[in-house]
DNA sequence: CCCCAACCGTA
DNA sequence: GTACGGTTGGGGG
């Protein structure tokens, strides 16, 4: 750098704020992402880069830098450890877009400099001194006042803002100091929003005349005893030390180590298809067609760049704000009209998401996999520069290689990562990946325990390494199924932020058009088939744990995983724009991995004792009944298999038979011998009876105590997000939603379910969720007037459909009612209402009849529904959840009736378990914000299970029932209130 | 060792 | 009539 070279800086985090702040919110992307910052961010660089000579700057740059700040940890806390104490967390809204405003300095192809431990402010200092040392002029773009220090005749501020310059002049003007003196007015004024002190009592006014007065603040503290005031001056004199501590905050360094020196901030020209692609990306279409004309690139012909997005995290406050409505569909047209509605400048071609999704599925499907190119990194140094890729994409494909598929047990032996190079060129495009072992063992160690194989990178530098990508909420990492990650990661002490889940973008797009497995997943949208598991670790007896595979066998294993998901999510990512489930996704599937992951790794206690003493009571239940089955039977025979209790039943004994299995054998279900019973046959009551002790007995007592983690003393279910069509959860290994409460026997089961000492455990259940969605969604006068004055609704509807007084009703007849009314949400038959309440098919098709003359809107539901599903081969929840039914088409007039009453229950059943799915995500932080220490233990489609301290428990109650009864809004406003019950219990049984 | 059918526990 | 997961028996390999 030279005399009469000119260099700008900008201060790119000062910006962003105030852009932020300066440009409405309304400006968004057609997906919802908010982009007002980075549209205010673009338009000004572009501003500073063409047209600088027409501006107050006056001048064209040689040099050109943007400066970010790192992180909010500086040496200044290590001076101060209140320094920015006070700072609260960026809006919501403009998290995602720090990132992409990195990504838009790259496409500016500017130097984007930011250094760990310094402030942008700092290298923005030593820049600026280098380069009038050199002879150069500066520019520095910010209005911050702590900046102010820095000018001089050979270096100015611009308020790119207010289009305005900031000289020497400027300066004195408005603080009524030379900018040699901002440090010191700084010093003594103090500054509140970086929680400097300053001395108390002094503002700019009394500081710029003290300074005036004194000259500076060493001569003032020096000569403090002479000021008049004597408020005043007893202010300064207690508050020496803290003056100088101020002076020692806001002095900006000027020998900031540099990463980029002086004159590699050379400004570059524009690469126009660059810059072209990521403003397409960003639907900044005024600018695109402005930078186009001046490049003279034809915009139609670049593709928009895939600009990785962070859309929020964790972090999400408790107000769900979802938009209701989904404008953008997968027709390319209407998206661009969407589009168009939020950007008024939309020009015809302006890049769709739905043609990004295409391109990226016809990109990706087919494309090799090369096992041999991944690569094994074995020391830091490898992994710090893949680490440092990473930051620099702000993406990267995550996998955790463990020793078991328990994320409760799993210990780590080792991670891959999968970084995609020159992501904005779809030609040239290409992921490499990488696995990181940490903890392999050789095979060959003795009984005490295998060595750790060499080749490996030390665990717990590496961990170090690995914690600061994960934790960086710039950087965006990419897993499948990262519940488990998340999992094993916090068992580690690390806690994932910013993170996409191709599993659950899957789910989000695609329940019940297919599985959501990474294989699956793999296979549709890859052509691949990744490695199987069990091709690398054996499997049955045989298998070996993870850590003691070959390195280079575990390498190519996981380094695939995240390859795989990397590549999933740039196809899957633009679909969810496309196809309007961006909302669906980020309001109702991400933010529950956090959640369902504290809530597994917590567990809940149960009582060993009382199930093994049921145990061995059901066990002798079970043989006192054995002995009398065979008695009856004449002979001994294995009673639990249907296929030989049907030939005693059938055929030695030759009792009528009623239904038949699909395979065509005699059913021996539980109604087929209840049948039998009431004929005045003893045996097959017996069985019934069996069934249920050695049911309860296997699954339950004996089962359960197998699953009480060694360590933490409770069970810890693992719930699965995507392995329903409607949207609901479940629960494996064990299953904790479906624990017996219907029997006296079963709820015995139940209350070995207990709280803690000191605590109690919480039930609150929904009553009635989904007879209540199904008023909202049909629209319903009756139900709603009945659930608006509390009316128990099954006798309402026995009342209006057989004319029976509420009161002094009969129970029969509100069981039928009751029975209708389970029907018409799952789909009614008049077959499964007859079995139901055994009764003729004729009878029950004349209660259907009725039923809908008299709500009529059931049935326009119904066939509006069915109508919905037929055309678009999915079915919607009020929140804009889908549920894919591809077969409802079938010519299978049995599989098409069954696709059709499953549409048909879809809606209310996935509705209900969105509105408790929102109820999950905004419960810790309602917890939290009422300073309440319950902790939410289990989920049960229409229940919550906590664990409270008994203290709590009155003040929890409250907070419970309200995140849950008001969950659906304000996304929806339901037409009927929500009602929960709650209770507290030592035991889930008596809570419930 | 794996898979399916039958059965049954829950909402 | 909807949605799940777990256990057992039994057949295939």
């Amino acid at each position: 750098m030279k005399n009469g070279d000119h260099l700008f800086l900008v201060d790119g985090s000062g910006f962003i704020f105030r852009a932020f702040h300066a440009i409405p919110p309304l400006n968004r992307k057609s997906d919802g992402l908010p982009v007002n910052a980075v549209s205010g961010f673009c338009n000004m660089l572009w501003k500073l880069l063409k047209d600088a000579r027409n501006t107050d700057v006056g001048v064209t740059p040689t040099h050109f830098a943007v400066i970010f700040d790192y992180s909010s940890k500086t040496f200044r806390n290590e001076l101060y450890d209140q320094y920015k104490a006070n700072r609260t967390a960026p809006p919501e809204d403009l998290i995602p877009q720090f990132g992409l405003i990195r990504h838009a300095t790259r496409a500016f192809n500017l130097p984007c400099i930011e250094k760990e431990g310094y402030e942008a402010d700092d290298l923005i200092a030593t820049y600026a001194r280098l380069a009038e040392e050199a002879g150069a002029d500066v520019t520095i773009i910010s209005s911050d006042k702590d900046l102010m220090q820095l000018v001089t005749p050979k270096v100015s501020m611009y308020d790119s803002m207010k289009d305005k310059q900031i000289s020497v002049p400027e300066v004195i003007e408005k603080w009524g100091v030379t900018p040699d003196k901002m440090i010191d007015l700084q010093a003594m004024t103090g500054d509140s929003t970086d929680n400097i002190p300053g001395i108390p009592g002094i503002g700019p006014k009394t500081a710029a005349q003290l300074l005036q007065e004194y000259g500076d603040l060493d001569t003032l503290l020096a000569r403090a005893e002479e000021i008049k005031q004597q408020k005043r001056r007893e202010n300064i004199i207690a508050n020496r030390a803290q003056a100088l501590l101020s002076r020692e905050l806001v002095t900006l360094k000027t020998d900031t180590p540099l990463d980029v020196p002086l004159d590699g901030l050379v400004l570059e020209p524009q690469d126009g298809p660059r810059l072209i692609a990521f403003l397409k990306a960003m639907e900044f279409n005024s600018l695109t067609r402005r930078v186009a004309e001046v490049c003279g690139c034809d915009a139609s012909a670049i593709e928009a760049a895939f600009v990785p997005v962070e859309w929020g995290t964790e972090a999400h406050g408790p107000d769900l704000d979802i938009v209701a409505g989904r404008p953008v569909t997968d027709d390319a047209t209407s998206a661009a009209q969407a589009a168009g509605t939020l950007l008024p400048d939309a020009s015809p071609d302006a890049p769709t998401p739905a043609a990004l999704a295409k391109a990226r599925a016809a990109f990706f499907a087919g494309r090799p996999f090369d096992h041999s190119a991944y690569a094994t990194i074995r020391d830091l140094a490898a992994l710090d520069n893949w680490i440092a890729d990473a930051r620099e994409a702000g993406l990267v494909g995550f996998a955790t290689a463990t020793t078991t598929q328990d994320a409760m047990q799993a210990d780590l032996c080792g991670f891959s990562l999968a970084i995609a190079d020159n992501a904005n060129n779809p030609t040239g495009a290409s992921i490499r990946a990488a696995y990181v072992p940490l903890q392999h063992r050789t095979g060959a160690g003795d009984l005490l325990g295998a060595g750790l194989a060499d080749g490996q990178v030390p665990t717990a530098e590496a961990l170090e390494r690995l914690r600061a990508m994960v934790e960086d909420p710039s950087i965006l990492k990419v897993a499948q199924n990262l519940k488990f990650d998340y999992l094993v990661l916090k068992r580690h002490g690390i806690s994932v932020r910013s993170f996409d889940d191709t599993m659950l973008m899957s789910y989000a797009l695609d329940a019940g058009a297919g599985a959501h497995g990474m294989d699956s997943l793999a296979e549709r949208w890859l052509g691949h088939k990744p490695i199987a598991l069990k091709d690398v670790t054996g499997s049955g007896k045989g298998a070996q744990s993870f850590d003691l595979v070959d390195i280079d066998r575990a390498s190519a294993y996981a380094a695939e995983n995240a390859d795989v998901a990397l590549r999933l999510w740039h196809v899957l990512k633009p679909r969810l724009a496309a196809e309007g489930l961006m909302t669906v996704y980020e309001r109702l599937e991400r933010p529950l991995v956090p959640v369902l992951a504290r809530m597994e790794e917590r567990g809940i206690t149960i009582d060993r004792q009382v199930l093994s003493r049921l145990s061995g009571e059901l066990g002798q239940g079970a043989a006192a009944l054995e002995d009398e089955i065979y008695q009856l039977a004449g002979e001994r025979f294995t009673i639990g298999s249907p296929k030989q209790l049907g030939d005693i039943l059938f055929g030695k004994m030759g009792l009528p038979g009623g239904a038949k299995t699909k395979t065509g054998q005699w059913s021996t279900s539980a109604q087929v011998l209840e049948d039998l019973a009431a004929e005045g046959v003893p045996l097959p009551r017996k069985i019934v009876d069996w069934r249920q002790l050695t049911k309860l007995k296997s699954t339950y007592t004996d089962a359960l105590p197998g699953y009480v983690h060694p360590q933490t003393r409770r069970v810890h279910t693992s719930y699965s997000l995507a392995s329903t069509t409607t949207g609901r959860l479940s629960s494996v290994d064990p299953n904790l939603q479906n624990i017996p409460i219907r029997t006296g026997e079963g709820r015995k089961i139940r209350a070995a379910f207990i709280a803690s000492p000191g605590h109690k455990l919480v039930s609150a259940d929904y009553s009635q969720i989904e007879l209540r969605v199904l008023a909202h969604v049909a629209d319903i006068p009756q139900l709603k007037q009945a659930f608006a004055d509390g009316i128990d609704i099954h006798a309402m509807t026995a009342s209006e459909m057989f004319g029976v007084p509420v009161e002094g009703m009969p129970a029969e007849v509100r069981r039928r009612a009751k029975a209708i009314n389970f029907g018409i949400i799952y789909g009614i038959s008049a077959f499964g209402l007859a079995n139901q309440l055994s009764i003729e098919r004729s009878e029950a098709g004349d209660y259907i009849k009725r039923y809908f003359e008299r709500f009529p809107g059931i049935k326009d539901y119904m066939d509006n529904t069915k109508a919905f599903a037929r055309e678009h081969g999915y079915v919607e929840t009020i929140f804009g959840r889908r549920a894919h039914y591809p077969e409802i088409k079938s010519s299978n007039p049995s599989v098409r009736a069954f696709n059709e009453r499953a549409a048909i229950n879809a809606p209310i059943q996935g509705s209900a378990a969105d509105i408790i799915r929102r109820a999950m995500v905004k419960m810790e932080p309602a917890l939290a914000a009422g300073g309440l220490s319950a902790r939410m233990l289990l989920q049960v489609h229409d229940e919550l299970i906590f664990e409270v301290e008994e203290a709590e428990v009155e003040r929890t109650l409250p907070v419970v029932v309200e995140v849950m009864e008001t969950a659906a809004m304000p996304a929806v406003s339901m037409k009927v209130p929500l009602k929960v019950d709650a209770r507290a219990a030592h035991n889930w049984d008596e809570a419930h």
